[in-house]
DNA sequence: CCTTATCGGAGCCTAGGGGC
DNA sequence: GCCCCTAGGCTCCGATAAGG
């Protein structure tokens, strides 16, 4: 990859910004310029020009000029015949989106009913095979949305449909608990297993924060990128400690949001967060479920563990032990005679 | 002795290349 | 077209090292 950027590097100072009057940046082959359309008109003919010699070639039917809408018909006039695509709504750029709010939010929306497909496809597996759907989901699928939700701004509502279907379709299938999946019980779950919760993040909330962390930790790079200064260095260092900081202050600010959570729930729930907290007692949960290695739980076996942890309901479980007594999930923990299927999940 | 920092490993993304 | 490899980025966890 490096070698692109020396590669770009010879041509780029053909049509700096000193010669052209057009801002730029190039990352591996693709290479972007913003400025005025008749600066870009000129720009773009001697990337034509230079570009071959250089080992650049440009291909003008997959370039595109993003106007804005009152610039639409110079743009169209200046580069008639360029075989330059023209557009005044926008473009999808670097896996982000350069344009109009409409066009922005027509872009997510398409990878937003994808994700939605994925997160019901997860959800119908969920119903067999909990314990590889939820590795799945924490290990992978939500870490599909991170990219997008750090390069486009403001899109938190345009995430709401995926939070919906992580809601009322995923987790129910996944915890086939009698319990209802309120707002305390969802915010539960957004925190780490190490924090008490499941890690199943909410996309929605984490939307506009990540976007602004990714904003702060690249400021550096944008302020050199307008001032198209490509020989000022960045003091690693100072990412460093911003990346710290902001490690710090994401992690301050779930214990204080588990704190403003848990006094509104059952003591019973928060003594069980307590335990759920201590060393080891979530290893169950972040291991990858490997079923050679006895890490893989069965669909009942993940159901109980996952309802032991949070105090709910087990389902199934008989009225009487066969010791006599009454019964209940304590009991079932501490009877010397019941064998029942929720003390062997936690063996 | 307890807390904090660092590192490795699991996964995902972006952009490529090369072999079959 | 699929698979596996390269470079960079990120989170989260657990283990271990360093520091108050």
């Amino acid at each position: 990859m490096a070698m692109y950027a020396l590669g770009l590097s010879v041509l780029q100072d053909e049509i700096s910004y000193e010669k052209t009057q057009v801002k730029q940046v190039a990352y591996a082959d693709d290479l972007s310029g913003a400025g005025k359309i008749s600066d870009l008109k000129k720009w773009w003919a001697l990337v034509k020009e230079n570009g071959p010699t250089k080992g650049y070639t440009p291909n003008a039917t997959k370039s595109i000029l993003i106007v804005k809408p009152e610039h639409y018909e110079n743009g169209v006039r200046l580069f008639r015949n360029s075989g330059v695509i023209v557009t005044k709504d926008g473009q999808r750029h670097l896996g982000a989106v350069i344009g109009t709010d409409e066009f922005k939010a027509k872009c997510v929306g398409e990878k937003v009913s994808e994700w939605v497909k994925e997160v019901g496809v997860l959800s119908g597996m969920a119903k067999t095979e909990p314990h590889a759907a939820y590795s799945a989901f924490t290990h992978g699928l939500q870490h599909r949305w991170s990219f997008v939700k750090r390069t486009i701004p403001g899109i938190s509502l345009l995430l709401r449909p995926l939070e919906e279907s992580i809601r009322k379709t995923f987790l129910p299938a996944l915890l086939k608990s009698k319990i209802i999946i309120g707002d305390s019980v969802r915010e539960l779950l957004t925190f780490s297993p190490r924090l008490g919760g499941m890690g199943i993040t909410s996309p929605e909330k984490l939307a506009d924060e990540e976007n602004r962390n990714s904003i702060n930790l690249t400021n550096s790079l944008t302020e050199k990128i307008i001032a198209q200064d490509a020989n000022g260095e960045t003091d690693q260092n100072v990412i460093l400690e911003l990346k710290k900081t902001i490690s710090r202050n994401r992690q301050s600010a779930q214990v204080e949001s588990l704190e403003r959570l848990k006094s509104v729930m059952l003591d019973d729930t928060v003594s069980k967060i307590s335990t759920a907290q201590e060393t080891g007692a979530s290893s169950w949960l972040t291991c990858l479920p490997i079923r050679e290695k006895g890490f893989s739980l069965n669909k009942q076996e993940f159901v109980d563990a996952v309802a032991l942890r949070y105090g709910w309901p087990v389902e199934g479980l008989p009225k009487t032990c066969v010791c006599g007594d009454p019964n209940n999930v304590d009991h079932t923990m501490t009877c010397e005679k019941g064998d029942s299927c929720a003390s062997d999940t936690m063996r």
